[in-house]
DNA sequence: TCGACTTTGTGCAGGAGTTCACAAGCCGTT
DNA sequence: AACGGCTTGTGAACTCCTGCACAAAGTCGA
C-alpha cells in the first residue's frame, strides 16, 4: 500500500477535506452539473450564490445540493452562500479536471464526427488527443485540427499522448475489439456509445450512453401517460 | 390542453399485467437494454434463454434481471427460461414501442447531423419525422431523406406528423425557447442534449444527455484511482 | 456589543433499489 | 407416477439516496 499522497492537486489542506474520497456516485454525477451552472453564473459576473439559487440553476432542490457539497468539505459561508470562484475550483479539483485529460476517440462515423467537433469537451478541461478509425479510406482525413489514424496505431499513440480516457463511437460489432485495444494500452476509463456490453478488467471504468435507450425510456412514460387516464391539472412548474 | 387519448395498445388483457403501471424507474432503463440483448440473441437464432444467460448478455446480474422482469408479469417457464420472442414482444409493449413513435429533431449542428443519420433510432421503433433549425441558410438542406425546416414551422409540423417526442440538439442558449415551442405544440417527452436545465410543466418528461458530464464522471474515478495508491491486482473479469 | 436575520451543514426518518437465498414450479427420465 | 435437476419468481435484509427540519454560525444594522 503506497501512501496516498498525490503530487499535483496538492494534498488536502486539512484532514476533513479527505471526504471527497467517499463521494457517493449519485453526487459525482451532479457535481458536474453544478459546475456547469457555476460557470454560467460566473459568466454573468455573479460572485456569490446561495444553495437555493444554485440549486435552481442546476435543476435540483437545495437540500440535495447542500448535502452533495458537504461531501467535499465546508466551502460555504453561513448567512451568505458560496463564492462562485472558490466552489468552481473546488469541484474541478474533486472531479480531477485540474489536470487536463487527454481523450482518444475511436470510430469516426456519423457520431464520431460530431463528437470530434463538439466544443463542449475542450471548454471543460478535456483535450481530444487523437482520432482513430478502422477504415483505411478514412485514415488521414483531417477533422477538428487532427488527422484520423488507423486503429492499429492506437496503442502507441495512447502512450505517447498520455491518453487517460477512451471514447468508443464504433458500430457495436467493433466495440469489444476497440475496448480491448484501449485497455491493453493502459486506458482505464471508457465512454461507450456503441450499443454493446463491454467486458473489461475490474480496474477499468466503463460508462455507457445509448441514445436509443433514452428514447425508449421516454416512450415508456409517454405510453404510461397516455393510458393512465389524462387526469389533467398538475401543471406546476418544475425546477 | 389537447386531449391526448390514443387508441392502440389497449388496456392490459388480464389483471396481473397491470403491474407494468408501476415499473420502477431503474427497471425501465434496463428493460431497454434487455430488449437489445434479446434482439441480438434472436438474430443468432436462439429461441430460449435463461435469466443467467440474458443477464450476462445485458451486463447485469441475474437476480436483478429476474426482479425487473417480474414487474411486468410472469413470462418465464421455471426450469427452462424465457422465450426470446415472447419476452421481446412483451418488453416492447411495456415500453410503448409497438406504436412507432414520431420524433422531431431540433438543431442540425454537428450533433444534430449525427443524430439524424443515426440508424439506431429507426431500427428500434422510432421514426424521425422532421428536422428543424433556426438558421435560415440551413433550411431546405436535405438530410437522411428529409428536408430541414425552420423552427417557426415547428408547431404545425409537430401536429400534422403526430410527433410525440422532441429531441433538442441546439446550443444551450436556444434550448429553452425550443423547449417552449415543443411543449406549446403538445409534445410531452423531450430528450435534451443541450447543456442547459429546461423548465417545463409537470406533465412533460425531460431526459438529459450531457456528453461532457459523462467524461467528468470518468475523470473523477480516474483521479480517485490515481490517488488511491495503485494497488494493482484486482483484475477479475466483470460481466 | 447585541439581537434579528439569513443561510449553511447535518442528524434522522422514509423511500427506492439491490442482493441473497429459497420455496414454488416445470421438464425429462426412470 | 414419482423423482431429481433446473430455473423462475419473490420475501426479506441491506445499502444507498433523498428530503425534512433545525441547530450552528455567520452578517448587518443599531
Amino acid at each position: 500500500m503506497t501512501d496516498q499522497r498525490d503530487p499535483e492537486s496538492g494534498p488536502a489542506r486539512d484532514p476533513k477535506a479527505d471526504r471527497w474520497r467517499t463521494v457517493p456516485e449519485a453526487t459525482v454525477a451532479r457535481l458536474a452539473v453544478y459546475l456547469r451552472a457555476l460557470t454560467t453564473l460566473a459568466d454573468q459576473g455573479i460572485v456569490t450564490v446561495s444553495s437555493d439559487e444554485l440549486a435552481t440553476a442546476a435543476g435540483v432542490n437545495s437540500a440535495k445540493l447542500r448535502k452533495d457539497l458537504s461531501h467535499l468539505g465546508s466551502y460555504g459561508t453561513r448567512g451568505v452562500g458560496y463564492e462562485v470562484g472558490i466552489l468552481t475550483e473546488e469541484i474541478s479539483r474533486v472531479l480531477g479536471l485540474t489536470q487536463h485529460r487527454a481523450v482518444a476517440l475511436v470510430g469516426i462515423g456519423n457520431l464520431g464526427h460530431a463528437l470530434a467537433g463538439y466544443g463542449g469537451f475542450a471548454s471543460r478541461g478535456f483535450r481530444i488527443a487523437a482520432l482513430f478509425d478502422a477504415d483505411p479510406t478514412r485514415v488521414g482525413e483531417p477533422i477538428a485540427g487532427l488527422r484520423v489514424r488507423h486503429v492499429s496505431d492506437l496503442g502507441e499513440v495512447v502512450r505517447t499522448e498520455a491518453v487517460s480516457i477512451g471514447v468508443i463511437a464504433t458500430p457495436a460489432g467493433a466495440a469489444q475489439d476497440v475496448c480491448d485495444r484501449l485497455v491493453a494500452a493502459g486506458v482505464t476509463s471508457i465512454l461507450n456509445f456503441a450499443p454493446a456490453v463491454l467486458s473489461v478488467p475490474g480496474n477499468v471504468d466503463v460508462r455507457k450512453v445509448d441514445l436509443a435507450v433514452e428514447l425508449q425510456i421516454l416512450s415508456f412514460h409517454e405510453q404510461r401517460k397516455a393510458s393512465a387516464g389524462g387526469s389533467a391539472g398538475n401543471l406546476e412548474e418544475v425546477g
